[in-house]
DNA sequence: TTGGCCTTCCGAAACGTTTCGGAAACGTCG
DNA sequence: CGACGTTTCCGAAACGTTTCGGAAGGCCAA
């Protein structure tokens, strides 16, 4: 609870002083600047945030901002960033704030009106759209923001992302290899960034193939175990050809066509070959499959520091493209890819 | 970004009216109101809150602090209280902030340190232990908080908690009015004030039957599905003689539980009865039980707007006893409880 | 007219910090 | 001896808000 100005009492220095010496400008004897941090130290001082703030600009907040339905569907991954977001800015003396927006605004009016009130020195921005509002809005109010995942291949901010082309292609392209002609992706929302990358790379391992890309039938939608299950009756229910190999957009996905299949009586891999990408976070570990599913890995715990380190930087003035990772993932074969059936 | 002095220029008033206009003092015409009203929207004026903290001492902020480790393995019950708790309170104007423990520091020094900032109004306790350091703590720097649960049941600072011994007390009673005499409870960790006030329920159902307390198993330690699974290993493993009925903590134990029992072939509720807390929010509603669970269901999802309220209650120098919550759980009989198996 | 009471408004001070511009004190050099 | 540089310090202004005390103007009663 004291002040600057019981401190200066306290010691006979002027304010200024007190101040410049608390932070360390070259202007105060190396003396004084003894005498000062032991009286702080002697009397509990905490400068106080607010004023420091008023003056400088800086709070030390940072926010991330979710819409209270959309993540509650898998909380995992909505929870495993807040605290490993929480835990990197606290590290770093800083705070980190998640908003929820309640039902009737958006995202835009929301992140302009914490800016606003003068208290949010960045944003941590998640779930990425084409184009995305945000980007544009805290782009032209000149307030630093970092993104999880990338809104476009060509993305001039700092973000943090996997390299989603590469690995849908990858796992694509072991299907392939392995002779699969007629290949389905059961993935994450059409409007999502992250989906149509994967989408494109997708094709691109397709048509390298030299596989009409229209055979192919992509499923995009929520990524949870039961629309795994339904991507299966959609697949194999009507009249065929099926497919004979299956790309998974996560774990809970395959896990859901895994039973989908078996539901049916079709084995893994002997009828039908399944691979997926592991974002290494759910409760359905790659190897708990019986087989084990073929998988990218990236994990997303690793994005937590780079993404925080970026923040800072671009707090500190850094330059933009100092901070853009693309991490890419590893690629672990299991036990669930095998010749297509009638080959 | 536009100020006070912007909107006050623009609306030819002084920023004293404008400002007393904004916070809704009577001492402004309602026209003028709804003038500033009106051009604070259109210029989307926000209020620097390190301003307004700085004059009023109030930020606005209200903060809870959990421990990465702790909340993670049911992270449903956390973050339906983050976003309950967000929502509430930017409803109300104020920011909800979540403040992750990094691993080697304790609450009270994360609580003190975050009071010195003077950054925060104001703070949420959740998990209170019997004697809860924290409560001591915020009591002592006169620090406003508000508690999900109670230390102990003579708690004389704002709470919202649900009748523990009372909800226990009836699930016991309602296995002893069945005929059963060889009850255990499944509940959570020992060192919570809950699970001891539901333990002390328990016990005083049983006495008031004239049945020897020392004859009842106490099964403590995490909500989880696979120690409901645990449990009832320990319980029918061993030699007899077994309980014939079973009180749950929640419907993830007593999901675990029916899972057990029907891998033992034995069959709720003709050879065991089973009853359960539902807090009404996991994954496994107490109807989708084959039988359904008799259960004692509150809602957790109630508890954040009278939490809320105690705790703006308090910040604006209420009286803490104003604001104490004891919700009395509904009793919903479903299928899951019959006679002892050799009546 | 005078006095007083509303209603509605405003100027100025204050909150605690940072920082700009300058000013003592002191030594050095022409 | 005076001019100048360094080092170390300080006063005062500013950030944007809230609030205290008061002041216009209108109205009514005496």
């Amino acid at each position: 609870m004291p002040t600057l100005k019981d401190l200066s009492r306290e010691l006979g220095l002027s304010v200024t002083q007190v101040s410049r010496a608390l932070n360390g400008h070259d202007d105060v004897s190396e003396a004084t600047k003894e005498r000062v941090a032991e009286a702080a130290e002697r009397l509990g001082y905490a400068a106080n945030i607010s004023a420091r703030m008023l003056k400088s600009g800086r709070s030390g907040i940072v926010a991330m901002v979710v819409t209270a339905d959309e993540e509650q569907e898998v909380p995992e991954v909505l929870l495993a960033g807040v605290i490993g977001l929480s835990a990197e800015f606290s590290r770093r003396g800083m705070q980190f704030v998640l908003h929820v927006m309640t039902g009737d605004d958006d995202a835009v009016a929301t992140h302009r009106k914490l800016c606003g009130s003068g208290l949010i020195d960045g944003f941590v921005l998640v779930n990425p759209v084409p184009g995305d509002p945000r980007v544009a809005l805290l782009t032209g109010m000149n307030v630093p923001f970092v993104v999880h995942g990338r809104d476009t291949a060509g993305a001039t901010y700092p973000y943090f992302d996997i390299d989603n082309r590469g690995l849908a292609e990858r796992l694509a392209g072991r299907l392939i290899e392995a002779g699969h002609r007629r290949l389905a992706l059961v993935d994450g929302p059409a409007h999502t960034a992250f989906a149509r990358e994967r989408h494109e790379g997708f094709l691109t391992a397709l048509s390298r193939a030299g596989i009409d890309p229209s055979a192919a039938i992509i499923l995009p939608g929520a990524m949870v175990e039961s629309r795994g299950r339904a991507a299966v009756a959609t697949l194999f229910d009507g009249p065929g050809p099926h497919p004979t190999g299956i790309v998974a957009g996560n774990t809970m996905l395959a896990a859901g066509i895994y039973a989908g299949l078996a539901e049916r009586g079709l084995s893994v891999p002997a009828d039908v070959s399944v691979v997926a990408h592991d974002d290494g976070l759910q409760r359905t570990p790659a190897d708990a499959f019986i087989p084990p599913v073929t998988v990218s890995r990236s994990t997303l715990g690793t994005a937590w520091r780079p993404l925080a380190d970026a923040l800072v930087g671009v707090i500190e003035g850094g330059n933009a493209g100092d901070f853009q990772t693309l991490e890419r993932p590893d690629f672990i074969e299991g036990g669930s890819v095998a010749g297509p059936a009638g080959a």
